[in-house]
DNA sequence: GGTCGCATGTAAACTGTTACATGATTTT
DNA sequence: AAAATCATGTAACAGTTTACATGCGACC
């Protein structure tokens, strides 16, 4: 069975909110599924190109802001149909790979310090994560939406806190364990 | 800055456990490190062989219980440098998908019957693989191992259990929101 | 004069996945 | 007789990531 590519399903849900160009959706995830979903540019422009000549998405070429010109990309009904069923559709499992835990699998090959300090700097970068998905739910306050569209915002962020606060837990409670190890 | 290849270093870390051929390699990932880290038979051969190139892992033949030939891999002093080498280091930032949260996120774009009926789904899955940690760490109590080595295996499995809890909850808080929606 | 932001893309390398190919033994 | 297990591997393709290439305007 052939994987099915997800780069046009998450460029499709983008253009859905508004018309973008690639340097704008690439922004726009930057500053809103970052965590969970992020694409480069060099998957982006070709995409767009692919979904333009299935007919998903129309363009308009426009003066851009500082030079040259800029390809706003736009939604067709075809295109907003593919969105949907993919919506509904359910999700292929897709292995999931984590270095962190690998390590530390491997953990009693090392010096019991080594995983001390490993922990301690993963919990840190997860406080800091913490930190950004509150500054996230902060700013969606002051953003216009509908308030159906807020929910299911708010919900992916209120996902990162809860998976990240229940991983911070984990690094405590793993903490205090290894110091009575031994 | 070119990325590392971490099937090496994975490969490395199981025949630090005991030697093993590729296929014994397989089912060991398949039975410990699944949930997190899992490679493909096309993927283990060859980097089996790189390794026993750059003389990491040395190799014995012996007569297969079946059939043909096996090849047992052990690691070598270079090997279990390399891999300390890499279980010390920090590790490098990747990027993370969730197919889900990304149909979440533009869950506004269809009835919300469906994203109801999606996070059911989820939180069912979720649960079965809370049972599979459940069953891990019943089947650790009768494993042979090191206190130290005991240690490490049940921090991945209570890892894998915090964070599926937290996951599920966070689905049972999302129905209970939705349903208040609209 | 150099760097940053806006804006487009291409090329090459690498990684990951599926499918294929082989062959013996054991179990259903 | 067919399917599963043990055991090796290769080929082809799809997807991901890095680096490169271009060019203007604004700011320091």
């Amino acid at each position: 069975m052939a994987r099915t590519n997800k780069t046009q399903f998450a460029v499709l849900g983008c253009l859905s909110i508004r018309p973008m160009s690639a340097y704008e959706i690439k922004h726009f995830m930057q500053g809103t599924t970052h965590y969970f979903w992020m694409e480069h540019e060099a998957q982006l422009y070709p995409t767009l190109s692919k979904l333009h000549d299935a007919k998903f998405v129309s363009c308009r070429e426009e003066e851009a802001e500082k030079s040259g010109i800029r390809k706003i990309y736009k939604i067709t009904a075809k295109g907003k149909s593919a969105l949907t069923e993919w919506l509904i559709k359910s999700e292929e499992p897709v292995s999931y790979r984590n270095e962190f835990l690998l390590k530390l699998f491997f953990g009693d090959k090392v010096d019991t310090k080594f995983m001390r300090k490993k922990i301690e700097t993963y919990a840190a970068s997860l406080s800091q994560e913490l930190h950004l998905f509150e500054h996230l739910i902060d700013e969606l306050h002051s953003v216009k939406v509908s308030e159906k569209r807020r929910f299911f915002i708010e919900a992916t962020i209120r996902y990162g806190i809860k998976s990240k606060q229940a991983e911070i837990a984990w690094c405590h409670e793993t903490q205090a364990m290894l110091k009575k190890l031994k």
